[in-house]
DNA sequence: GTTAGGG
DNA sequence: CCCTAAC
C-alpha cells in the first residue's frame, strides 16, 4: 500500500515496535464505547459501531486518494500508548480479536458486561474521563499516565455481532506505520500540504509531524460515541454480550473521551445524527447516557428571526408604508399614485436632513429622536427606505442639493415628476473609483446617493416607476413587484478568487476576518458582501452540478462567469466547512497579534463556550497523542480541530 | 461590531 | 446589495 494514508500494513513490524505485549498474531482492536451520563464508559451499541465503521470506511476511501508515497513515522509523542520503539504504530488488524490475546498491563482484560461493567468502568476510567472540574483526563506528558482500558472483546462469541471473524474491518487509515521522523522539514511541509491541502511555512518538525498525524487520523469523522481504541482497531463491540467475553483482551491504548456532561453527550448525539443521517435510537442512547433529558435536542438551529419591524409595521398598520408604497408604485397604476404620495409625505415626516447629516426619527423608539442617518449604515448610501420614498427632484438639480433644499417639497412634487425621466447623468460613478474613504465617518454626506453610475438603468427605472427614480438608489422593479437595487459593483474574478481563498483559509463565516485580510484593499466590499457572495457562489456551484435540475438553467449567472474550477472549489470548501464546527467564530486564527486572548470562542448556536473548553481540555490531555486528535475530530469535526491546531501554532509563534 | 438570513 | 435580528 502506499500513500500517506495508506499506511503500510505491516503487522509484524508494527507489533515488534509496539510496546504492547501483544503477539504478532494478536489482532488489534478498538473498542467502541461511549461515556454515559455518569462519566462511565459504556459499550457502544451495534448500530453505533456499525456506523463508525462505515464512516471509517468512507474516510478511508477518501484518504486513499491522497497522493503521497511516503512512509510516515512519528515519534512517541503522538503515540497513544507508551512505546518503546518510539514509534506509533498502527497495525492493521485482520479479523477478529483473538481470545488469547495477552493482556497488556496488569489490567483485567475483560470488560464486564452489564451492571458489573459499569462499576468496572467506573473504576478504570475516572482518570481517563475528563472531568469538567479537574479539566484533565490524563497527563499528556506521560503516556503511561493515560489509563488503559481493557476492553474484553470476543467477537467470535457474539454471533449477533455485525462484524464476524471473516469480516476484516478495513481501516487502512489507521493501519500501518507512520514514519515522519526521517522526513526533512521540507518533506514534512509537503506532506502537510498533501494532508491538509494547504501550505504551511512552519518549520518546526515537531509541529509538522504532529499536525500531519492529526490530519491523518482525524479524517475519521464519525461523530458517534466516545471510543476507546484498543490498539488499532475499532472492533464492533456489542452491548452486554460482547463485552462479556473474557478473553478479549486487548490493550487499550487510550480512552478517548473528553467530557461527560450530559449536554455534551447530547451534542454528540446530535452530531452523530447529523453526520450519519441516521438517528440513534433515542431510547437506547438515553439509556446508555443515563440522561433523562429527552429533549435536549438543541441542535444548532438556524437563528430564529422574529418578524422584521418592517413586517410588523405593515401588519399592524392598515396603511401601506414604505413597503406598500413600493409595491404600489411598481405597479404603475395611476390610481395608486395618490397612495404613494401619501406614503412619501409620511416618509417625509420621519426623515429629515440635517445640515450635514441626514437624520430620521427613530421609528422604533417612537420618541422622534433624530438619529444620524449614518449611524446605521456602513456604506455610503442612505437606506433604501429613505431613498425609495424620496421623490425626485427637478431633473436639473444635483441630487444632493435637491435633497437638502427640498426634502419635503420633493415629496409633494412627485406626482408631477413621476412621469419624468430623471436621468442622473450628473451622478458620479463614484464607486467605480476607489471606495469612498470617509464614507463610514461620522455623518455621511447625503451626496452619497449620487453614487449610482448606471444611468441607463436609472433611466429605465425612472420611466417605469417614478418612485424608484430617486437619486442613486436605483431600484428596478422586478416582475414580481419586488425591487432590485442597482447600486451594483460586479464581482471580479479576482475578487471571487480572493474570497474563495479566504474561505479556504479561515472558513466560511469568518467574513470580517477574510475581509480584513484578503479584501483590505477593497473597502467597498463589506463582510456582508463577502458572505453574500459566498452564498451566491455556493448556489452557483451547486447549480452547476449535473443534477439535471432545471435550476441550473434557470439560475441567473454571475456577471462574471465563475470558472468551474472555482465553483468546484467552493463546493469543496463548503463541504469542509460543514464538517467544521459552525461555532468557530474566533477572530484570532488570522494570526494577528491577539494571540493572548481566548483563542476559542464559541459562536452562536452552541452551548456557551463548552466546545471551546472541551477542546482545550482535550488538548491539554491528549495533545501528544494522536488519538486525541481523532477524538477531537469526532467531536468537533476535522476542520475545527485543524484550525485549532493552526491556532495553537500561531499562538506559540506569537507568544 | 459581526454574522446569519430574509428580502 | 440591503436590512436587521441575533449574537
Amino acid at each position: 500500500m502506499e500513500a500517506v494514508v495508506d499506511i503500510v500494513v505491516n503487522e509484524e513490524a508494527a507489533l515488534e515496535n509496539c510496546s504492547t505485549s501483544q503477539k504478532t498474531s494478536d489482532p488489534v482492536v478498538y473498542q467502541l464505547v461511549r461515556v454515559d451520563g455518569n462519566g462511565r464508559l459504556v459499550p457502544a451499541t451495534d448500530d453505533e459501531v456499525k456506523e463508525v465503521e462505515n464512516l471509517l470506511e468512507d474516510d478511508k476511501n477518501k484518504v486513499k486518494t491522497a497522493e503521497t508515497r511516503q512512509t510516515l513515522e512519528c515519534s512517541t509523542d503522538y503515540g497513544c500508548r507508551p512505546s518503546e520503539s518510539n514509534k506509533v504504530l498502527f497495525k492493521g488488524s485482520e479479523g477478529q480479536p483473538q481470545p488469547e490475546v495477552p493482556e497488556v498491563g496488569a489490567e483485567k482484560s475483560n470488560v464486564a458486561p452489564d451492571p458489573a461493567m459499569d462499576s468496572e468502568h467506573e473504576e478504570r476510567t475516572p482518570s481517563m474521563v475528563s472531568n469538567a472540574s479537574d479539566g484533565r483526563a490524563c497527563q499528556s506528558g506521560s503516556p503511561e499516565g493515560c489509563p488503559k482500558l481493557l476492553g474484553g472483546l470476543d467477537e467470535s462469541k457474539t454471533s449477533s455481532s455485525p462484524i464476524d471473524t471473516s469480516s476484516k474491518p478495513d481501516f487502512s487509515l489507521l493501519n500501518g506505520e507512520i514514519r515522519l521522523d526521517n522526513l526533512s522539514v521540507k518533506d514534512l511541509q509537503e506532506t502537510f500540504r498533501a494532508t491538509f491541502g494547504r501550505e504551511t511555512s512552519v518549520k518546526d518538525k515537531q509541529w509538522l509531524k504532529r499536525r500531519i498525524i492529526m490530519g491523518l487520523t482525524n479524517s475519521c469523522d464519525f461523530s458517534t460515541t466516545t471510543f476507546v481504541i484498543i490498539d488499532n482497531k475499532v472492533v464492533k463491540q456489542g452491548k452486554e454480550e460482547t463485552c462479556k467475553s473474557e478473553d478479549c483482551s486487548v490493550l487499550v491504548d487510550c480512552v478517548v473521551t473528553s467530557a461527560m456532561e450530559n449536554n455534551w453527550l447530547d451534542k454528540q448525539n446530535e452530531i452523530h445524527s447529523i453526520a450519519t443521517g441516521t438517528k440513534i435510537e433515542s431510547s437506547t442512547f438515553q439509556d446508555n447516557c443515563g440522561s433523562n433529558d429527552a429533549d435536549t435536542e438543541e441542535r444548532p438551529a438556524k437563528r430564529v428571526r422574529k418578524p422584521t419591524k418592517r413586517y410588523i409595521e405593515e401588519i399592524s398598520e392598515g396603511e401601506p408604508r414604505d413597503f406598500g408604497a413600493k409595491i404600489i408604485s411598481s405597479v404603475n397604476h395611476p390610481a395608486q399614485n395618490q397612495s404613494s404620495s401619501k406614503v412619501s409625505a409620511r416618509a417625509i415626516q420621519n426623515f429629515g436632513v440635517d445640515r450635514r447629516c441626514l437624520t430620521r426619527k427613530d421609528s422604533l423608539g417612537g420618541s422622534g429622536i433624530q438619529v444620524p442617518y449614518v449611524s446605521r449604515i456602513r456604506r455610503s448610501r442612505p437606506r433604501e427606505n429613505y431613498m425609495t420614498l424620496m421623490k425626485f427632484q427637478p431633473s436639473g438639480m444635483g441630487t444632493s442639493t435637491r435633497l437638502e433644499e427640498n426634502d419635503v417639497e420633493s415629496s409633494k412634487q412627485h406626482d408631477n415628476e413621476g412621469g419624468n425621466e430623471v436621468i442622473r447623468n450628473s451622478l458620479s460613478p463614484r464607486w467605480i473609483q476607489e471606495p469612498p474613504v470617509a464614507s463610514s465617518e461620522s455623518c455621511e454626506p447625503y451626496t452619497e446617493k449620487n453614487t449610482t453610475q448606471l444611468e441607463k438603468e436609472v433611466k429605465v427605472k425612472s420611466m417605469e416607476s417614478y418612485e424608484t427614480s430617486s437619486d442613486d438608489v436605483v431600484t428596478v422593479p422586478t416582475a414580481n413587484g419586488g425591487m432590485r437595487r442597482k447600486h451594483h459593483r460586479p464581482w471580479t474574478l479576482n475578487e471571487v478568487v480572493k474570497l474563495v481563498e479566504g474561505v479556504a483559509k479561515y472558513g466560511a463565516g469568518r467574513w470580517s476576518e477574510i475581509k480584513r485580510v484578503a479584501f483590505a484593499s477593497y473597502s467597498y466590499r463589506t463582510s456582508v458582501d463577502l458572505k453574500d457572495k459566498w452564498r451566491n457562489l455556493l448556489r452557483a456551484s451547486l447549480a452547476e452540478l449535473p443534477t439535471g435540475n432545471g435550476i441550473n438553467s434557470s439560475r441567473k449567472q454571475a456577471s462574471v462567469p465563475i470558472p468551474a474550477s472555482i465553483l468546484s472549489r467552493v463546493r469543496e470548501l463548503a463541504d469542509l466547512n460543514a464538517q467544521a464546527s459552525p461555532s468557530l467564530t474566533s477572530s484570532k486564527l488570522a494570526g494577528h497579534n491577539d494571540s493572548n486572548k481566548t483563542v476559542h470562542e464559541t459562536g452562536p448556536g452552541h452551548t456557551g463556550h463548552m466546545w471551546g473548553q472541551k477542546l482545550h481540555l482535550l488538548c491539554d490531555c491528549y495533545t501528544r497523542q494522536f488519538i486525541s486528535f481523532l477524538a477531537m475530530g469526532v467531536e468537533f469535526g476535522i476542520e475545527y480541530v485543524m484550525r485549532f491546531c493552526f491556532e495553537l501554532q500561531l499562538g506559540s509563534l506569537l507568544g
